[in-house]
DNA sequence: AATACGGGGTT
DNA sequence: AACCCAGTATT
């Protein structure tokens, strides 16, 4: 059901998603760069942590760590110390095997551009994987997190129970079907798709009454008066 | 499929 | 006092 929709829906979706993404996004720091490094800092300092925490911490982790070979040579406790505050804990201490891991494979120190590979990364998941693929590498892939999820849901499956996880390899199967046709356009896609979730199509709140999408969502023509 | 992992802001 | 937030690894 979800599946079809979008097919038939793609198009269209993708255009007013993508018009309105260049017209409203926010100016975050992860956005102004295309070193994949860089890139996957700011995708592990995000997961499951808001953006404005976020920001007061990736500036400084970057000053300190400028590159995978500069943070494969610091020590533990250092790469602790600036993760501070950030929660998940965990996150840093794979972040710091995954630099010396890549270190010891190369010099300098350079990340697979494939979502495959990136993959088997210590603390590098699905999400994350499609996330440095398309935002460093420019790769046609999808990216599945809870912003999108919901996009997916609300727009394309109101039947589907994420908690299901038959359910969530369909979100993952529409969010793949929905792909533009290049990995340039993937960028701003996938970036779109998540920019919505967080600005419009949020959790608590929709705002429908300015949503670029409305017109072909599924749960906007259900609760329509 | 369920749970641990952080911590701070919002409702 | 829940609920939420650019998830992943482990059981």
């Amino acid at each position: 059901m979800a599946l079809e929709r979008a097919l038939a829906v793609r198009l269209r979706f993708g255009r007013l998603l993508r018009a309105w993404y260049r017209a409203h996004h926010r100016d975050l720091p992860w956005r102004k760069t295309r070193d994949p490094y860089r890139i996957l800092v700011s995708e592990l300092m995000l997961q499951q942590t808001p953006v404005s925490r976020v920001m007061l911490r990736y500036g400084e982790f970057l000053e300190r760590f400028p590159t995978l070979d500069a943070l494969a040579r610091a020590r533990p406790a250092r790469v602790m110390e600036a993760w501070a505050g950030l929660g998940y804990y965990a996150r840093a201490r794979n972040l710091h095997r995954l630099a010396r891991t890549v270190a010891e494979s190369g010099a300098p120190a350079t990340l697979p551009g494939d979502a495959a590979a990136l993959r088997s990364l210590p603390g590098v998941g699905a999400y994350t994987a499609g996330a440095v693929a398309s935002f460093a590498f420019e790769q046609r892939e999808a990216l599945v997190d809870t912003n999108v999820a919901r996009v997916v849901r609300r727009v394309f499956g109101p039947e589907l129970d994420v908690t299901r996880g038959g359910d969530r390899r369909r979100i993952w199967e529409v969010a793949r079907a929905l792909l533009p046709r290049t990995g340039r356009a993937t960028y701003v896609h996938n970036q779109a798709l998540m920019e919505l979730g967080a600005l419009v199509c949020t959790a608590r709140v929709r705002h429908c009454g300015r949503c670029p999408v409305r017109s072909v969502c599924a749960t906007y023509e259900a609760d329509r008066p």
